[in-house]
DNA sequence: TATATTTGTGTACTATAATAAACAATTATG
DNA sequence: CATAATTGTTTATTATAGTACACAAATATA
C-alpha cells in the first residue's frame, strides 16, 4: 500500500524548507522575523510545521525568491485544467 | 519595466484556481466547503482572494488532487538548494 | 416569467494565528 | 571553558481567520 503525502507532511516539509532557505542566507529567525515585519515566533512556528497563514507563507516565499514560481505553478494548474479538451 | 508578481495576485490567482476546480467538479461553495468541513464563507472569501489559513488551502488542494505535486514542488527547491555546489 | 439554486455581503461570535516579553536550553564563537 | 547568539517554549494579549445565520443579488432551471 502506498501511502498518500498528508497535509502534515506538506507542513513539516514547508517548514523544512523556510529553514534551510533562511540559513543559505545566514539569518536568524529573528532576522527573517524582522525582514518580513513578522515575529520571530511565527517564524518559529512555520519552521516547526504549525499551521500559518497564506500571507505569512507568501511573504517568505517572496523573500527567497519563490513567488514567481509559484505563480506559475498555479497558473499551469489552471492551464491543464482548460486544456483537457485537447487531448 | 517588468512589474513583479505580488502576494496578493498569487492569492486572486489561487481563488480562481480553487473556482475552476470546484466548477469542474459541478460542486457548489457550499458542496466544497461541506466535503472538507469548512463553511462556505471560508471557501468563497479563499476564492475571491482574501487571506486564509495554510490548513485551508491544502485541504483544498488535497481534495483537488493537487497536494502530491505541491510536496513535489516543494521538495525540488530543498534540493536545488543542496545542489548548487554541483554546478 | 416564475422558481430554485447559487453566490455575494453583512453582523455577531468563536477559534486560533500573530505579537510581545521573558527565560531555559542549545549551539556557535572568543 | 566562558560567553554570546540562537533557538525552543511558556504566558498573556491582540488581530483576524473561521463559523453560523440571515438576506439580497445574481444565475440557472422549470
Amino acid at each position: 500500500m502506498i501511502d498518500s503525502i498528508t497535509i502534515k507532511a506538506v507542513k513539516s516539509r514547508l517548514g523544512e524548507l523556510c529553514k534551510s532557505k533562511r540559513q543559505s542566507y545566514d539569518m536568524s529567525q529573528q532576522d527573517l522575523g524582522d525582514a518580513l515585519g513578522l515575529s520571530r515566533y511565527t517564524i518559529q512556528k512555520f519552521e516547526s510545521g504549525k499551521n500559518a497563514t497564506l500571507d505569512t507563507v507568501l511573504k517568505i516565499a517572496n523573500h527567497f525568491g519563490l513567488l514567481q514560481s509559484i505563480f506559475k505553478g498555479v497558473n499551469q494548474v489552471v492551464d491543464e485544467q482548460n486544456d483537457i479538451s485537447l487531448y
